[in-house]
DNA sequence: CTTGGTTTTGAACGAGTGTTCAGTTAACAC
DNA sequence: GTGTTAACTGAACACTCGTTCAAAACCAAG
């Protein structure tokens, strides 16, 4: 057999990846047709389809990396003090969602473009993920009226970041970590509050 | 001359707008054709063009009869001690967001399909909107780092209700604003509290 | 150089897009 | 009943859509 190694696939399905995610993002997917995608790769649309069956999938398994590599940086987060690990949570939530624009956009926005099956994926990781932060809520035992309220507060705190935050601007990257921080901090109440 | 009071315009017109807005928020506003619009108000296309000159007009207005509703919401709510009117905003805003998930969902995500003066027109509502929260902030002289952008984070806090708040489940509204209005008072301290 | 497999092209498919408009329908004033 | 005009239909326009596929191009191994 011919050309197994070092082929062009191997160079041409990240540059799908990378352009679907770049236009998915900045338009939107169902205004991005696999023509622009095809022209953003500088390829005719026909070889797209050798890196997709077709454009939900890719839209899909965009979404489903992205989760994975959340689900697997939060999982990979040092345990230790529920104090501490509430630290290295916010912190890490912001930095992760900060180094990867495009696919928080798409991953919040695009939900309504699945497909049910893939939807009920992406929304299980979504749920992984909501969970180790809660499981750090109770361990601590922090002052919360609802534990499970305060978890999707945070994460929908941590993650208005990316609306606003870029670098270069007025705050750096650990500055904003900082106060963000210290508002979660405050939220959260004292270690050993509840019940 | 005949038909000028009591014409259809008057009951089509509003229809149009609701099942556009219906739609846009379900399938996002690329994904629905005019077709598709003129189906559920019970017409056929050309007659959604006496009540607007393009799809993205529509879009538009919707989006800015939905900002305007917000300020002026925001801007009639009574104004006296800065930590009563932070409780006042923080109810406001949850309410007003629970009752309109639709326009929410669309003022939200649509933003990149305005074209750009559109866009504009937009984003400088939004930043009246936060400018109200702004000037509580400043004049309770609350214990925040950044009033900028502790205003940025309670507006991300508070909208995050709407992703997963609906009546009828585990919580009341009230209750969910009290959750929130706790929150929200932890994370700006104590009045007085900056220089 | 030939062979054999991977990758890409280029064209086509049927369906759907936003928008326009001449012509029909329907309700009110007289 | 007639005249007027707002409201709507139905068809058409010129494109764009996602997807398919035979044929060509390409490249490494033998």
């Amino acid at each position: 057999m011919a050309r197994t190694t070092g082929s062009h696939s191997e160079i041409t399905g990240p540059r799908v990846r990378a352009a679907a995610l770049r236009l998915f993002a900045r338009h939107g997917f169902a205004a991005v047709s696999m023509r622009q995608i095809a022209m953003e790769v500088g390829v005719q649309v026909g070889a797209l389809y050798n890196y997709t069956p077709d454009k939900q999938t890719l839209l899909f398994e965009l979404m489903s990396d992205h989760m994975i590599d959340l689900l697997d940086g939060a999982a990979s987060l040092p345990r230790g003090a529920p104090l501490a690990d509430l630290e290295h949570f916010v912190r890490f939530h912001i930095a992760f969602h900060h180094d990867r624009p495009d696919s928080v956009f798409i991953a919040y926005m695009e939900l309504r473009n699945l497909e049910p099956d893939n939807f009920a994926k992406i929304e299980a990781l979504r749920g992984q993920y909501e969970a180790i932060l809660e499981s750090i809520l109770q361990a601590g035992r922090f002052d919360v009226a609802d534990r499970k309220i305060t978890t999707l507060a945070i994460i929908a705190l941590l993650t208005g970041v990316s609306t606003w935050f870029r670098t270069g601007g007025r705050l750096t990257l650990s500055a904003v970590q900082a106060q963000y921080w210290e508002m979660v901090q405050r939220m959260v109440g004292p270690e050993g509050g509840s019940v």
